[in-house]
DNA sequence: AAACCTATGATATGTTATAACAATTTGAAC
DNA sequence: GTTCAAATTGTTATAACATATCATAGGTTT
């Protein structure tokens, strides 16, 4: 993780995030996320029902926890991984301004995810390209198929 | 589509890059493909299993057409978009060499698929980041969430 | 309190995909 | 051509992920 803040100190600034927007935080939603940012990883929404349930007492429908999480992306303090069919928490939440946008790696063997950064000029040229194809990218958050290390090493035996 | 052969000439050279290979293309195969071939669309497992029924009369159940699926994406014949959870038949089947790879821009609203060619260099800058981050692609083709033209018109309203 | 909006619950169902095992087809060896 | 083994396909069940729909609860506003 690029930065290092406080599961409060996180919840404090998307509570004030959505009071700005005229949204709430309502209690569900705080625990969902505090689920994500405790966890310090992606989870499914199923994991993430499991996660909810055992370590903080909330016992939330898989209705619930998708619509909470649509929510909460709709808020950009959630992130949704489709190739992994994961979600994580926004690693921002807390930080005053913009950095550089964090792209995901995603190990497509055992679904490790992993955040980097990439070069704005990168990701600039990436961009013209798909602009001159008549598209527009719905994200400057790309997901990478790739293989981690551990997975990489398994291919050759 | 960047280049536009028959569908038999098509089916050919798949023929034979199988043979080459020591596989088979099977009549059920060779009707799976044809049939993304035909419709000149990605579709999912379960859109493709309807229009090999209608169109090509083939009823096929699905666990069948997804082992065929992945026969032919271990061809190369087809490549499987995790993003849009649907498959293609690759575009350059019937060309005698390698090309630039394709990239595949995905419409989040409307699932629409189109492929375009990225410059190398691009590709390789990219490459060369997540490698730093000890990853590595597990395909050089990669798929980005955008919104068609179409679909951007209807966000504004 | 009534009307209203938002959030959540409950239930059902849809969609994508894989597991496990059985049956059949195919090709090769004899 | 019979036999055998491997490859292919069928069948059934189930898992994992996700959405639709309608009901209910809980605050706000009037």
């Amino acid at each position: 993780m690029p930065e290092n803040h406080s599961t409060a100190s996180v919840l404090q600034h998307a509570e004030q995030h959505c009071n700005h927007r005229g949204t709430r935080l309502t209690e569900k939603r705080r625990q969902v996320l505090t689920g994500l940012i405790q966890s310090r990883k992606a989870l499914s929404a199923y994991e993430l029902i499991d996660y909810c349930r055992d370590e903080l007492g909330q016992q939330l429908p898989a209705m619930s926890v998708y619509r909470i999480l649509d929510f909460l992306e709709g808020e950009d303090l959630v992130h949704r991984l489709h190739l992994a069919k994961k979600y994580v928490a926004c690693s921002h939440i807390a930080c005053d301004h913009a950095h550089q946008v964090p792209q995901f790696l995603i190990c497509s063997k055992c679904n490790a995810v992993d955040e980097i950064i990439i070069k704005r000029s990168v990701i600039q040229s990436l961009k013209n390209s798909v602009v001159e194809a008549g598209y527009h990218l719905a994200s400057p958050q790309f997901e990478f198929d790739c293989y981690c290390n551990d997975c990489k090493d398994d291919l050759e035996s």
